[in-house]
DNA sequence: TCTGGGGTCCTAGGACCC
DNA sequence: TCTGGGGTCCTAGGACCC
């Protein structure tokens, strides 16, 4: 989806439709607080970029809604993500009438398997009805790539947004990444990207040159990754999504504390409403990590394991403040609890206590 | 540059088992 | 008392993604 964000707040207030939009996290109307979480494309054309402070942005664009003689002016938003995912639900479950095999990962983002569709010329046709189909029906726009994989598609869906859809053909498949940054690649994040400059490759095709063997030997496994991506080779096949892996919860203190018995308040209220989350599934869970994060931005987490599966909220509850004990002289900004080790509530399971006795 | 919330995957070391 | 080879599970931290 094109900044789904804002495309979301459109559907339910069509006077933003043309304008510059700002949704921000942590944003309170009529205050300057907050980092931008999506920007429309007006706005980002004025200088507004994602993660950018509130503050920041409207000294670039005003807030109309406060100021609305105001030559360069923009309207803010605060982030409403129980709307934009309801939007997303209707957004997926539309795309799983195009294909059997879907992919959604993240809120606005899906992969579909289309080998079915037997030439390009079909393929074409398919994304072209699939983009008018989203927009007609929900009122978003979208971008769309298609290639034969699934790096590939990606890459093309994002690079010549907002609404765009580009085809790569396998044999364009090198000429298309050979001139792109590396950073165009998934996988490559902050930390990869400087190691790499810092080997002197600044794009794919220079990536895809590199020996192989070096790649691994600096990165491991994902080094392997990286020479399969560069030469076109993702063979990552389009598959439904597992059963989830964890479940947290986290929450940004107002202030940094050193307080223990605040601290400790927080981590039982996450576990309570991660508790009552697990509540009405039937998900069981042997492992309960907290996080916390020590000013400036330092990260700790510490994880235990009960020997056996539950959903009983004490047992979490407890465990997250076992854990936090170690922690009952540092200072945090933030605090988190999360529960791993999934499964899901064998129905027979009284049955089998019985046999074990 | 500063840092929201919810996730996934990988690595490395330690404990433990046969 | 010293310690092979192969394996599993657990924990802490890091990188990355939307």
């Amino acid at each position: 989806m094109d900044c789904f964000f804002v495309s979301c707040e459109r559907i339910r207030e069509p006077k933003l439709i043309g304008n510059p939009v700002i949704v921000g996290m942590g944003y309170v109307p009529g205050l300057s607080r907050g980092a931008v979480a999506t920007a429309s494309y007006e706005a980002r054309a004025m200088g507004v970029k994602s993660a950018m402070t509130i503050s920041k942005s409207i000294s670039l664009i005003s807030d109309k809604d406060i100021d609305p003689s105001s030559e360069k002016s923009g309207y803010y938003r605060p982030v409403d993500i129980q709307f934009y995912k309801e939007i997303s639900g209707s957004f997926r479950s539309l795309l799983d009438e195009f294909s059997d095999t879907t992919r959604h990962i993240g809120i606005d983002e899906s992969y579909l398997d289309v080998t079915k569709e037997t030439n390009w010329e079909s393929v074409l046709n398919f994304s072209q009805n699939i983009k008018e189909t989203i927009e007609k029906t929900i009122g978003l726009p979208s971008s769309i790539g298609v290639s034969s994989s699934m790096c590939v598609s990606k890459i093309a869906s994002a690079i010549n947004k907002p609404s765009a859809l580009v085809i790569v053909k396998p044999q364009n498949t090198k000429k298309f990444l050979q001139n792109l940054p590396i950073e165009r690649l998934p996988g490559i994040g902050p930390v990869t990207s400087k190691s790499l400059h810092s080997m002197g490759i600044n794009t794919i095709g220079e990536l895809s040159k590199t020996p192989i063997s070096e790649l691994k030997y600096r990165y491991g496994s994902k080094g392997l990754d990286l020479a399969n991506m560069a030469n076109g080779n993702d063979r990552k096949k389009v598959f439904s999504m597992g059963p989830r892996k964890s479940i947290s919860r986290e929450s940004s203190l107002a202030k940094i504390t050193i307080n223990y018995d605040e601290k400790k308040e927080i981590i039982e209220k996450l576990s309570l409403d991660l508790g009552s989350r697990l509540a009405y599934s039937n998900t069981l869970f042997r492992t309960v990590s907290i996080k916390l994060i020590e000013p400036p931005y330092k990260i700790h987490t510490r994880t235990i394991s009960v020997p056996n599966a539950t959903n009983d909220v004490d047992v979490l509850k407890s465990s997250a403040i076992y854990l936090l004990n170690e922690f009952q002289e540092t200072p945090a900004r933030k605090l988190g609890v999360r529960i791993s080790n999934l499964s899901l509530q064998d129905v027979n399971q009284t049955k089998l206590e019985n046999w074990d006795v």
